[in-house]
DNA sequence: GCAAAATTAAATGTCAGACTTTTGAAATTA
DNA sequence: TAATTTCAAAAGTCTGACATTTAATTTTGC
């Protein structure tokens, strides 16, 4: 069956288009085996090189795998949470530093989200997910940490509150969220001060969850958020100011 | 200079994620330039085929758009709302669909976000948002309108809903949660009193934003997300006995 | 001298064909 | 029967050519 391309537009992103289609509506199920990359020269009547350059974009996307040898091709890979979370959190990060998103936004978007989730971590918490929220207070007190390692655990707790609602769907939209927030935070200075206040809050936080009062944890998260903007408000007019 | 690769992997895989890495640090400046083809062949010491697959692999992740003729080249994308909203949807589509998540899961994850929303949206919305949802209730409520056509509709309300709350961050988090729910939804065949219980809903929600009344918007939203599950249960569990 | 037209050059887009590497299956051999 | 060898199919890579697009440059006509 030979399918109709418009030789006027580019070729590779109309056969990439043709198969993503496939695969999102169905018609190409999980692990199903593509064509190999001759038939689809004859299928769509072009060069070999084009359709590598096609079959390249699904790759870039995690729609297809392909294994090399004998009975190797490409086949329609099923989307794992591990590819899906790195694919949202790059996107996400990306459209943040690009459009001059302005902090507050970015803040505002974050911790509404969060607070949606903190009744369910709440009422759902296991130890494992408390544990991981101590150990990374623990960490955020120690001394000689970098602005970039508190940033970096501050996110891990925040990942583990999450998760802790135990709902992977929410897990995965909530991470381009938080994860995105790390390049803007990470252009704050953290006083001593400051990393006290907040590992205050992470303390309260992780005692609401412990003791089930999602109702306190809604307090601190509006409060976190408040602080994290007054913060990074302090830091943008000095430096406007400088 | 030449920049080293391991001969073994993937070669267009590691070219795409040095760029890649390049453009998400900031390196590689939005509107920057890439060097030309032959000049990264030069650089990466592979053939035109296999930097050219990188550059797809990039353009498949909206981070680059390439120009042809004289002045012409790849250069670092300014991802726009549209093209995230894109890759967010397909991703999250993808994610529920190959996933075998079922459909409580999905529904809660929408719906708790869905709730964190709707407070803001009452305090922000506008006359042009309110009017979309009126719109949709309106054509949800047309006789001979189809499952498929009803459910659009349905995300359509919702988009508007979130959209009402003037955030784009969130608009853009939301879009997945919402948008990947549609699949799901047209697996359900909904009965006349369905839709009139989801269309008289949607009715109370679209006033309570109206009135800016937050608390009454969160009430209602419980009430269509318990509906929505036992609208899903009742087609499930009947289609499981057939 | 100026404006329109033709030329040129640089870049991406496409094609054809060869060779390499990987890998499973089939054939052969001990 | 089991180990080994051979084979074939498929993706991965390379080379070189040609097509197309586009902006800058040059030429031409007035």
């Amino acid at each position: 069956m030979k399918t109709k391309l418009d030789p006027s537009a580019d070729l590779s992103a109309q056969i990439a288009g043709a198969i993503r289609d496939a695969i999102i509506d169905g018609t190409l199920p999980v692990d199903e085996r593509l064509p190999s990359e001759i038939e689809l020269c004859e299928q769509f009547d072009v060069s070999r090189s084009t359709v590598r350059e096609a079959l390249k974009r699904l790759a870039a996307q995690s729609l297809i795998r392909t294994q090399r040898g004998a009975t190797g091709g490409a086949f329609v890979k099923r989307l794992n949470y591990a590819d899906a979370y790195a694919q949202q959190i790059t996107t996400s990060t990306l459209l943040l530093s690009m459009n001059e998103v302005d902090f507050a936004t970015a803040c505002e978007a974050r911790f509404t989200l969060e607070r949606a989730c903190a009744p369910l971590s709440a009422k759902r918490r296991t130890p494992d997910h408390l544990a991981t929220m101590r150990a990374e207070i623990h960490r955020q007190g120690q001394i000689g940490l970098s602005d970039e390692a508190f940033c970096a655990s501050d996110v891990a707790f925040h990942r583990a509150l999450v998760d802790a609602a135990h709902n992977p769907v929410l897990s995965y939209q909530l991470a381009g969220a938080v994860e995105a927030m790390q390049p803007l935070m990470n252009m704050i200075t953290f006083t001593a001060r400051d990393r006290d206040k907040i590992i205050r809050l992470h303390t309260d936080l992780a005692n609401a969850i412990e003791q089930e009062n999602a109702v306190e944890a809604d307090r601190v998260l509006q409060t976190l958020a408040s602080e994290t903007n007054a913060m990074a408000d302090t830091v943008f007019t000095a430096r406007a100011g400088r």
